[in-house]
DNA sequence: CTAGATATCCAAAACGTTTTGCACAACCAT
DNA sequence: ATGGTTGTGCAAAACGTTTTGGATATCTAG
């Protein structure tokens, strides 16, 4: 699906050249044999006439030093180009300043927005973020939290975009600072969470359909264990009030189409139904895709709604009616509780944060006909 | 403008809560004073009875311990828990195995794309990669160019989406690995670089638009000081051979949408020219949308292309035609250069590669009228 | 029986910081 | 004079690994 119906043409193949090096290992022009160590705290007490100490209270204004000696000290720093091994400081620091961001999948718009987010946050306390791409791959993840195991970064923010294991999880929150995005674990109690109030977005969906009118629709769900596709769910089913449909996708695109074109060929929507709510967008444009192939046109025939508010919603056509989810406050709210507890070692006072949501009518919604 | 002509229902403000916690750091049932220190390798050496040298050489193989004795050390290994502690292991080995990734803005799809292959190539050797995004902010570039001069990481895979300050990068890629993506920098010899072929992709959209008959053709180019955005503009013109009206825009919405409607305002586009190619979607969609205001329709009466084939664009009404940017591998090839040379120490074989670009031609391109 | 090889393990050094306790001098107030 | 303070700087320990050069015991071949 997704066809391509269009001619594409491509350029020449790769193109590849060597030119000389910049910078080898072994170039230096007249010292070929010794590789140029980097300037430590000893070769700047040495080449100072003092000790290693006062050099590092001189930078780092710990104790108080002479002023004459601190300005011989500074010179020498930068005649060196003297830079700490932040390393050796994390060692005796025990601790990093860097913490993971685990997710699924970067190139996904929501991510990447939680993404921004938390690098935000972390940059402005001075923390650096790895970027844990798992691909929904369980290796890959547990690799990812073995950094936290071995103590190379400080914490994590998980946003596995999976039923995360609880079992495993717990093991880890028991031990180590994580905080979670986006999706709950239940009955984890005292945890770190921040998420999207997916329960009132779907409320807000009902609410705007049952206002046009409609009376059946075909809901298109996540996976049954994901805490946040039931409550966008549930949301709807209780606000609605009307007849609901269900069908269980995995947020991707080529599963809205396939269920919709399923039952579109099986001889219609069921119930006849008059609209469509999918759990994210791109559920959505692929239920947009098999209607628009079957004939039907929205929303003219049939009302379409997503979740998530992603980049391409506004632009696709007709503008799709969604849920925003503020996913950069996501990301930002659990990293900076994670990081407040990191740093001052103490469990913020809200420890969970419900971010609220915004319906964005667009053109995919219209009154029933009749 | 991305006018949201739409209403806006927001979910009820903040709801947060404070459950008793988890895990704080003195809530230890019995032992209330002493902070768990996690268990270091000397521990394991004790309880086992060996030397801690015989703990190492068990874990890493690397030399070869009595199957009993090491057969007892693993089983302590498991009791304590011991995970080796990463930070002391770097300090010893004077590497990290952790690379940064400069980037602009991760939520832009383009550069998720590129994280998405830096992450995989990075996760390929056990490399960590640290995400830097620098939302085009010179200090905060400076800041984390800090890391790698304080050896926190390996190495930098620098794709920072604007004219990088020679100058300062010289100085670094004298001293440090650093990778280019996607952007040159002139006269930077033997540096690794990983690029799409700008230049092919201008060319291919100049050999389109001429064979739809088109002969005048309005530009928006990108920040002149990008080579990028330059290598398009050339292959494009160099192909097209015609009339090209060239207008500076700097790759956002915004521009490419006031470009045009200044134009428009002024009387129609200048030399009637009959396409709009912008240098990159987003300012082909600030295009697309000037001329549907002012009453223009795409593409009877107007053409547009774009640059880059972002989510979007295939998405959009009606759908973009444009050149593919292989943002995946440019990503994934940089890093896997930079990598080669971090790991293996050797400059690799060819050291600048220029990854081959694909026209998509959709919606949005159509012979001229006459 | 002995010289060399092999198996097994350990002690110490090294990686590059920060922190802590102390020494020494100079100064002040009694 | 005496005791206390202040200013200034250093030595040593600590952070947790890996690596290297032996040491000791056991085995093998002549």
């Amino acid at each position: 699906m997704t066809p391509e119906p269009y001619e594409t043409t491509t350029s020449e193949p790769y193109e590849t050249t060597t030119p000389e090096p910049t910078w080898t290992r072994t170039s230096e022009p007249h010292a070929r044999a010794a590789v140029r160590r980097p300037a430590s705290i000893k070769d700047v007490a040495a080449a100072a006439g003092v000790s290693a100490t006062t050099v590092s209270h001189v930078l780092s204004g710990n104790r108080p030093v002479n002023e004459h000696t601190a300005a011989r000290v500074r010179s020498v720093v930068n005649r060196l180009g003297y830079v700490p091994a932040s390393l050796a400081r994390s060692l005796q620091a025990g601790s990093t300043s860097v913490i993971g961001l685990l997710i699924p999948d970067i190139s996904n718009t929501f991510f990447a927005e939680l993404a921004k987010g938390a690098e935000d946050a972390a940059h402005d306390l001075g923390y650096g973020l790895i970027l844990c791409n798992t691909e929904f791959d369980a290796d890959r993840e547990d690799r990812y939290l073995g950094m936290i195991r071995s103590r190379f970064i400080d914490g994590m923010v998980y946003a596995s975009g999976s039923p995360p294991s609880r079992r495993r999880l717990e093991a880890l929150m028991g031990k180590f600072p994580i905080a979670l995005a986006d999706e709950e674990v239940d009955g984890l109690q005292g945890a770190l969470i921040a998420t999207a109030d997916h329960e009132a977005g779907g409320r807000l969906v009902g609410e705007h359909l049952r206002a046009l009118g409609h009376r059946r629709t075909l809901m298109l769900t996540g996976p049954r264990a994901l805490k946040s596709s039931n409550a966008r769910a549930n949301g709807f089913v209780r606000a609605f009030r009307g007849e609901v449909v269900e069908r269980v996708g995995d947020f991707k695109e080529t599963s809205g189409y396939g269920l919709v074109a399923k039952l579109l060929q099986e001889g219609g929507l069921p119930e006849d139904c008059t609209a469509v709510f999918a759990a994210n967008d791109l559920m959505a444009f692929g239920a947009l895709l098999a209607l628009r192939e079957a004939g039907l046109s929205v929303p003219e025939d049939v009302s379409v709604v997503g979740f998530d508010d992603i980049r391409a919603a506004s632009l696709a056509h007709p503008p799709l009616t969604t849920v925003h989810q503020p996913a950069y406050d996501v990301g930002r709210t659990a990293t900076a509780q994670l990081l407040q507890y990191v740093t001052r070692g103490e469990v913020p006072p809200a420890s969970r944060h419900t971010l609220p949501v915004e319906l964005k009518v667009r053109g995919s919604t219209a009154p029933t006909a009749r």
